[in-house]
DNA sequence: CGATATTTTGAGACCTCTCAATGGTCGTGG
DNA sequence: CCACGACCATTGAGAGGTCTCAAAATATCG
């Protein structure tokens, strides 16, 4: 049981433009490219496709009652998302990094005639994993103070796509403050101050907006962890 | 992308004891009943099974590193929960309310050779639907107050397990306050000025601790969407 | 190079947490 | 049946972290 009045998606007042790739034969996979911008699906959309991230990142989101906008994940290189629910999709999802995407026809995640059982078994295995990450991230929010969040995302992001230079870590930030913080569920404001403190630590270095030097790894991992 | 430090299942330091039910044919189901205070499963258990609510109730946890507790949700009749990620529990699943649980071997859900049709589509739709219903937690969790969560609780459940008396609804509240406020991320003492709080205002009338008549079901569902 | 949007910094308020004490419930044993 | 003790829930007071509002600084882009 979740406390949730039910959201039920209202295709009718979409703010997204579409943007459905043409229909494929049922086994088909296609591989594509899309530029920053672009809304890959929206919120209420039949689900055609299960997406699998190859390169670029892509943000997932909803809007509340309230109008008010969370963050429900960042699509990472290897990440597949897009996980239909009554054949419909529940988050918005827009490029924030030229991104080249295979898409799935969502029927081979479905069962009858198993065309291709290897496919089919890792988009399984992807819903269950999305499943236990949304529970550990779940748990992340839950219980972390803001600079504990900050750090740990820094240090997530900085695994999964950082670039070794040296002693260092480099690493770019698709994403604006603002969805940093819709992300974390926190304030911009309470982000940037993360950031400046970090700064000031010496534990990172921003380079430009959207890019990071990080220096000190296990600094950060400490952070994310303790309270100090 | 999610900001987590993935919590390796750690089988070894399991401070629950296991309650396995004994091995059934890979098609088989099983019916069994399950008193208050049972451990059904455990996190980092082999995931034998995925198990259906039919009465009672039962609550799923994950424990964090300092130590304390989240209660990742709670399961009610209907509900369908125990979805493995690589064939294992994430979570801990306790009865707290004595309960007639069916279980179907997890492989109803794999693909391979589909012996149940039927079961599998409904084990399918309930993983995935289990991801858009985490995603609604979240975003209550993410955007509510404390007033607002405990009241959203209180609809929720009155909706599911309420019995209608007169124009009110009686419901029993079968996990501890500490469950709840693990379960709406908030300290006891906060929930429980919250549920004073509903009482002074003559939304509920308590009747014993573990019981509440909810005696305006509208002003609740106000309370649980806006500030007031 | 100016205009706009985004980010950063600052000050104060507020909500929730923590710590502490009281009150209530339930089970056990006299 | 009542007394006692353990546990849980409630109430109170104070502290602290994050939010909101406001303004300055910086970046982006035509």
């Amino acid at each position: 049981m979740y406390v949730t009045h039910s959201t039920a998606a209202a295709p009718a007042a979409m703010p997204y433009r579409r943007n459905v790739p043409p229909k494929l034969r049922a086994t088909a996979q296609l591989h594509s490219r899309h530029v920053t911008g672009i809304h890959l699906f929206c919120e209420g959309d039949d689900a055609t496709f299960i997406y699998e991230i190859r390169t670029g990142s892509v943000r997932l989101t909803r809007v509340l009652e309230n109008g008010r906008r969370q963050v429900i994940a960042f699509g990472l290189p290897g990440d597949i998302i897009g996980f239909p629910d009554e054949d419909r999709h529940h988050t918005n999802c827009d490029i924030i990094d030229t991104a080249d995407i295979i898409a799935y026809p969502h029927r081979l995640l479905d069962t009858g005639e198993v065309v291709d059982p290897d496919t089919h078994q890792r988009l399984l295995g992807a819903a269950l994993r999305e499943i236990t990450a949304m529970q550990d991230h779940f748990m992340m929010l839950a219980r972390k103070s803001a600079m504990e969040k900050v750090a740990s995302f820094l240090h997530v992001l900085s695994r999964r796509t950082g670039t070794p230079i040296g002693n260092c870590m480099f690493l770019s930030l698709p994403m604006s403050r603002t969805d940093i913080a819709d992300f974390l569920v926190l304030a911009v404001e309470t982000v940037s101050r993360s950031f400046s403190l970090l700064r000031k630590k010496g534990l990172i270095a921003p380079e430009t907006l959207q890019t990071v030097l990080v220096l000190d790894q296990d600094a950060l991992v400490a952070t994310s962890q303790n309270q100090e």
